[in-house]
DNA sequence: GAGCTCACG
DNA sequence: GACGTACGTGAGCTCA
C-alpha cells in the first residue's frame, strides 16, 4: 500500500509564485495559481507512476481561520500577509480541480492540513503501508521515517527538479533526527509561523542542546546544568515559553478526520471529470494535451458549465473552503497585527530628554550586553557633516527599546568661538576604545543594526574600519510601503507616532553661524541625538508587520535592502575627475559666453542680464514687440529652449545668440566650474550620494554633485565626459542597457509584434516606421524613423496628441492620427494603458513586475488635468519602475559574481540604464562579459521576461570613448 | 525660497 | 467640453 498526501495549500502559493498572472480570456478572472495547480497535480501523477504508484491519494488543504493552536498561542501565524488580491478567488477553484483530478479534496474547520496529513500518515504507517508527502514544508519532517517520506517538487536553478526528503534529509536540516525534530523546533521557534521557541537560540544551538540531553522535558529539568551563562539563564527563564512552541510545532495524529483512510482508494484520471473543468478555465493547450495522454477527443466534452466564464457567481459560490482574503482579515489577521504593534508603540510616550549619555567603558558594557540580549539595536551616528566620506565621527547612538537610548559622545570640542578651535570636550571616551567595543557587535550577523538612511552611517563606519552588516533601514521600508513620500525621519515621526523631533537647527542654529556637531555641548547633542535612535526603533517596529500587513515585505527585502551595502561601495569608491580638462573647457566656454554675450548685446540694442528670462522675455516680446510669445503660469514671458528655437526659425538672429549663450554658460556653470569643487581631497576623486527613497518609480537619484546628467547629448556637452577617467594603469567601463524601457513595455503588455521584433534584433524604431507607414524597414527615410521615435518614447510617457504634436513640430491633428495608427497595428498597448488607469483607481497604486507599488495620491481626483496627470504616470511607472527594478538586482547580483568568475572590475556608477566600472586595464576585456552576463539575466529568476535583454559594453580611458 | 531653465535617462 | 499636457529626476541662476 501506499499513500501520497498533498500539501494542497503549498501547492497553490508556489503555483502562483511560480507563474505569471494569466487571467481566463473570455472574462478576465484570475487562472494563474489553479493553471499552475492543475499542472504540478497532472505531472506528480506521470512522476508516481510505475512502482511508486499510489494505492491512496488526497489533496489536504488548511482550513482558514484560526485552529486551536491560537488558542494555545494568539501570535501563531500572526505574520502571515495576507493572500494577493487575484488569488482568493482561486482558492475554491483549486478544490475543483482537486476534484476534477478525481481525488478527494479534503479540509476541516479547526485544522491545519498539517494535522489531517499526519493523521492520515501515522494511520497507513500503523497498516504497514508506505506514505508519501507532498511538501517542502519543514514542519512535516517530524513525520520522516522508513516509511514515511517527502517528495519537494519546488524546482530550485541548478537543482533536480524534484526531491526525496528522508531522515538523511531532515537530520541535515535539523541536526537531529526526525523523531527529536519537534524538540528541536521548539527551542528554535519559526519567525514564519511565529513560533516563538527561546530567544536567541538558533537551530545550530538547539540541535546541540537536544542531542545532549535527548528531549526538551529533559533538558529544561536539567538547565541548570548549562555551562553558558547566558544561555542557561534565557532556558530557564523561557522554559514555558518553549513549552508553548512544542504544542505549536507538534503535529496532532488524532485528527477526527471526517473522511475514513478507506475512501481514499487512488481513483484512475477519469476524462469526463478533468476536460470539462479544463475546458471551463480555458486552459487550452493543456486540454489538448490531457486529452491525448487520456486517448480521448477534447471535442467529445463540453465546458463545465457551473464553471464556465458565462456561469453566474463562478468565482464565488463553487467549494467549500473560507480561505478567501475576508476571513483573513480577522483578529488575528497580519493588517490588525500591525494596527495593534502600531496602537501599542504610540501608547510609549516620547521625551525630550532624559537619555543616558555614556562616558566610560563601564556603561558602554552595560549597552553591550543589553543589545546582544535583544539581538537588535537602532544606531546613528552623529558627524561633523552631512558628506559622509568628509565628516568626522562625532557620536554615536544607541536604541535597544522604545524610551532606552543613549548618546556616546567620541569628538567634541569646547572652546567655542575661539579661533584656535579650543580643545577636547571633557567626559568623552577615547574613539578608538569606543568602537573597538562596539565592533564585535555592528559586525556580528546575530545582531541586526536598524538605522534610518543607514547607507550614510555605513559609509561613515566603514572609514573606522567597522562593516555594519546585518541592517534593516526604516527610510526603505518606508519607500517600500509608501512610495517616495516624504521619508526623511521628522515626516516619519509625525506620520506614525504623531511626534515632533527636535530640528537640528533648534540646537545648532541655521544659515552661517550654524554650529557643527563637535562644537555643541555634549548634553544639548545627546537629546537630540539619543532621541534619533529612540524614534528609529519605534518606526522599525511599526514599519516591520506593515511591509508583512501590505505584500512589500519582498520588494523590501530582495531589492532594496540589499542594495545598500553595494551604493555605500560605490559612494565611497567615487570617481577619478580630470581637473586640468575641466579647467581647460572651462576657459573655452567662457571665451565663446564672453563673445556672445557681446553679440546679443549688440542685437538688442542694449546692455542687460542674458541670465534673467525676466529682462529677456520684456526686451524679446515688449520692446522688439516679436510674435508668438507665450506666458508661463506666473504670467512671466516664457523664455525656454522651444519658444527661442521657434524664433531662430522666424529668422530672430538673437534668439540663436541666446541658445548658443545658454549652452555655453549651462555646461560652465553646473559642470566645468563645479565639479572640480566636488574632488574630495582626502581620495582625490568625486564621491556622489545615491539616494535610495526618493524617486517615485523605485529609480535611484544622484546628488552632490549629480552624476546622472552629465552631457553627452552635444558636441561640446560630450567634451566634458572625457574629464571622467580611469585611475592610472585602469580604464573605465560603461554597460548599458539596449531600449530597456520598450523591451519590458513589450513584455508587460504582451506584444507580440514588439516581442518578435527584439527576438530578431530588429531596429525598433525602424520596425515601428514600417509597420505603421508601411514602408520597408531597409533604407527607411531617417525622418520617418524618427517620428517612429519620438512616438515610441511617447507610448512609455502615456502619449498625448499634444505632447507629441509638440515634441514633433506637427499639427495636433496629425499626431492624433499617428497614435490611432498605432494602437491599430498594435492593440495590446491600449490594453495595457486602460488595464493601468483601472489599476490605479481601483487600488491607488500601480506595481512593477517585482511587486513593487507606486502610490499614487489622488488616485480618484475628479480634476481633470490631474486625473490625466495620474493616468499617464501610471502608465509609465510600471515600465520605468520596473526597468529600474532590473538594474537594481543586477548591481546587487555583481559584485558576488564578479568574484566567482574571477574578473577584476569596481562598480562606480549608475546612471538608470548604465553601469560604469573602473578595471585594471588588462583586465578589462574579461570583465565585460561577465557584467553583460549579469545585466541581461537580472530578472531572473523571479521575472522570466518574454523578450531578450541586450547589454552593449565597453572599456576605454574615458567616459566618453566608453560609451 | 519659488520659478525658470536645462542637463540626463 | 472642461482641463493643460508627454514620464522620471537635480542644480544653478535670478529675483522677490
Amino acid at each position: 500500500m501506499h499513500l501520497v498526501l498533498v500539501d494542497g495549500s503549498s501547492f497553490i502559493f508556489r503555483a502562483y509564485h511560480a507563474l505569471p498572472p494569466l487571467t481566463r480570456k473570455s472574462d478576465g478572472l484570475p487562472v494563474g495559481a489553479v493553471a499552475g495547480f492543475c499542472n504540478m497535480l497532472f505531472k506528480l501523477s506521470e512522476d508516481l507512476k510505475g512502482e511508486k504508484t499510489p494505492t491512496h491519494m488526497a489533496v489536504i488543504f488548511d482550513y482558514s481561520g484560526k485552529s486551536f493552536r491560537n488558542d494555545l498561542y494568539d501570535q501563531y501565524k500572526a505574520h502571515r500577509p495576507e493572500a494577493p488580491e487575484d488569488l482568493v478567488p482561486q482558492f475554491p477553484l483549486t478544490r475543483d480541480a482537486t476534484r476534477a483530478f478525481n481525488l478527494p479534496s479534503i479540509e476541516q474547520e479547526g485544522y491545519e492540513a498539517d494535522d489531517i496529513i499526519a493523521t492520515y500518515a501515522c494511520q497507513m504507517r500503523d497498516r504497514g503501508g508506505k506514505v508519501t508527502i507532498v511538501s517542502s514544508d519543514k514542519d512535516l519532517m517530524q513525520l520522516v521515517d522508513e516509511n514515511v517520506s517527502m517528495l519537494d517538487t519546488i524546482a530550485r536553478p541548478g537543482q533536480p527538479p524534484m526531491r526525496w526528503i528522508g531522515p538523511d534529509e531532515v537530520f541535515e536540516k535539523f541536526g537531529v533526527t526526525p523523531d527529536k525534530v519537534v524538540d528541536v523546533q521548539s527551542l528554535c521557534g519559526d519567525a514564519v509561523d511565529n513560533v516563538p521557541g527561546i530567544p536567541g537560540i538558533g537551530i545550530k544551538t538547539a540541535a546541540l542542546l537536544i542531542n545532549e540531553y535527548g528531549d526538551l522535558e529533559t533538558l529544561l529539568a536539567r538547565a541548570g546544568e548549562i555551562k553558558q551563562q547566558k544561555r542557561r539563564e534565557t532556558i530557564i527563564e523561557n522554559a514555558e515559553l518553549a513549552r508553548i512552541s512544542r504544542k505549536l510545532v507538534a503535529l496532532d495524529c488524532n485528527t477526527p478526520v471526517q473522511i475514513p483512510l478507506d475512501d481514499l482508494v487512488r481513483q484512475p484520471i477519469d476524462a469526463k471529470l478533468l476536460v470539462p473543468f479544463l475546458k471551463a478555465m480555458e486552459f487550452a493547450a493543456f486540454t489538448r494535451r490531457v486529452s491525448t495522454l487520456l486517448e480521448v477527443d477534447p471535442d467529445d466534452f463540453s465546458a463545465d458549465a457551473a464553471l464556465s466564464a458565462t456561469a453566474e457567481g463562478h468565482s464565488g459560490q463553487s467549494g467549500t473552503s473560507a480561505d478567501t482574503g475576508a476571513a483573513h482579515r480577522t483578529n488575528h489577521g497580519p493588517e490588525a497585527h500591525a494596527e495593534a504593534v502600531l496602537e501599542k508603540i504610540r501608547a510609549i510616550p516620547c521625551r525630550h530628554e532624559g537619555y543616558e549619555i555614556v562616558r566610560d567603558a563601564h556603561q558602554l558594557a552595560g549597552w553591550v550586553e543589553k543589545i546582544i540580549e535583544m539581538g537588535h539595536v537602532a544606531v546613528d551616528t552623529e558627524t561633523t557633516g552631512l558628506d559622509n566620506q568628509q565628516a568626522d565621527l562625532v557620536g554615536i547612538c544607541l536604541a535597544t527599546e522604545p524610551g532606552a537610548a543613549c548618546y556616546i559622545p567620541l569628538g567634541h570640542v569646547d572652546g567655542v568661538g575661539d579661533m584656535f578651535g579650543g580643545g577636547r570636550a571633557e567626559g568623552q571616551m577615547d574613539l578608538r576604545t569606543a568602537l573597538d567595543m562596539l565592533k564585535p557587535i555592528l559586525e556580528d550577523p546575530a545582531i541586526l543594526k536598524i538605522g534610518q538612511n543607514i547607507k550614510y552611517d555605513l559609509g561613515i563606519f566603514a572609514r573606522y574600519g567597522i562593516t555594519l552588516t546585518p541592517i534593516d533601514d526604516t527610510m526603505l521600508m518606508s519607500y517600500a510601503l509608501d512610495g517616495a513620500r516624504n521619508n526623511g525621519m521628522d515626516a516619519l515621526a509625525e506620520r506614525w507616532l504623531s511626534h515632533t523631533c527636535i530640528k537640528f537647527s533648534d540646537i545648532a542654529g541655521t544659515g552661517k553661524s550654524q554650529l557643527t556637531f563637535d562644537k555643541l555641548s555634549i548634553e544639548k547633542a545627546a537629546t537630540y541625538a539619543a532621541e534619533d535612535a529612540d524614534i528609529t526603533l519605534r518606526l522599525w517596529h511599526v514599519l516591520k508587520p506593515r511591509l508583512a500587513a501590505f505584500n512589500a515585505t519582498t520588494v523590501y527585502e530582495t531589492i532594496d535592502r540589499p542594495l545598500v551595502p553595494v551604493l555605500a561601495r560605490m559612494e565611497a569608491r567615487g570617481v577619478s575627475v580630470d581637473r586640468q580638462i575641466l579647467s581647460r573647457l572651462s576657459g573655452d566656454f567662457a571665451q565663446r559666453a564672453a563673445a556672445l554675450e557681446e553679440e546679443a548685446h549688440e542685437l538688442a540694442g542694449e546692455r542687460f542680464n542674458l541670465g534673467s528670462p525676466k529682462q529677456l522675455g520684456d526686451i524679446l516680446f515688449g520692446r522688439m514687440g516679436l510674435e508668438g510669445g507665450t506666458k508661463t503660469k506666473t504670467g512671466a514671458w516664457a523664455t525656454g529652449a522651444s519658444v527661442l528655437d521657434d524664433l531662430a526659425l522666424q529668422g530672430v538672429p538673437l534668439a540663436k545668440v541666446l541658445l548658443d549663450w545658454r549652452g555655453v554658460t549651462k555646461l560652465k556653470s553646473t559642470y566645468t566650474d563645479a565639479l572640480p569643487d566636488y574632488i574630495n581631497p582626502r581620495t582625490n576623486r568625486v564621491h556622489t550620494s545615491y539616494h535610495q527613497a526618493a524617486v517615485a518609480t523605485g529609480r535611484l537619484s544622484s546628488t552632490d554633485p549629480n552624476l546622472q546628467n552629465i552631457p553627452i547629448r552635444t558636441e561640446d556637452g560630450r567634451k566634458i565626459r572625457t574629464a571622467f577617467i580611469a585611475a592610472p594603469g585602469n580604464l573605465l567601463i560603461s554597460a548599458d542597457y539596449s531600449q530597456i524601457e520598450l523591451r519590458v513595455l513589450a513584455h508587460i503588455a504582451d506584444i507580440d509584434a514588439l516581442k518578435d521584433a527584439f527576438e530578431e534584433g530588429l531596429d525598433i524604431h525602424a520596425m515601428t516606421a514600417s509597420e505603421m507607414f508601411g514602408v520597408p524597414i531597409e533604407g527607411i527615410d531617417p525622418m520617418i524613423r524618427r517620428r517612429a521615435k519620438a512616438i515610441n518614447f511617447g507610448i512609455i510617457y502615456g502619449i498625448s496628441a499634444f505632447g507629441l504634436a509638440n515634441q514633433l513640430g506637427i499639427a495636433r491633428s496629425e499626431a492624433g492620427d499617428y497614435i490611432k495608427t498605432y494602437f491599430q497595428r498594435f492593440p495590446g498597448i491600449q490594453d495595457y494603458m486602460e488595464q493601468q488607469k483601472r489599476l490605479v483607481k481601483a487600488q491607488g497604486f500601480v506595481s512593477t513586475i517585482f511587486g513593487r507599488k507606486i502610490p499614487f495620491e489622488n488616485a480618484n481626483t475628479k480634476n481633470p488635468s490631474e486625473r490625466a496627470f495620474i493616468e499617464r504616470a501610471s502608465i509609465n511607472a510600471p515600465i520605468q519602475g520596473s526597468a529600474a527594478d532590473i538594474i537594481r538586482r543586477a548591481m546587487i547580483r555583481m559584485e558576488k559574481v564578479l568574484a566567482a568568475e574571477k574578473a577584476q572590475a569596481d562598480m562606480l556608477l549608475q546612471v538608470h540604464d548604465e553601469l560604469i566600472f573602473e578595471a585594471p586595464a588588462d583586465k578589462a576585456e574579461a570583465a565585460l562579459p561577465v557584467i553583460r552576463k549579469v545585466m541581461e539575466g537580472a530578472a531572473e529568476p523571479a521575472v522570466r521576461l518574454a523578450v531578450p535583454i541586450q547589454v552593449d559594453a565597453k572599456a576605454a580611458e574615458n567616459w566618453e570613448a566608453a560609451h
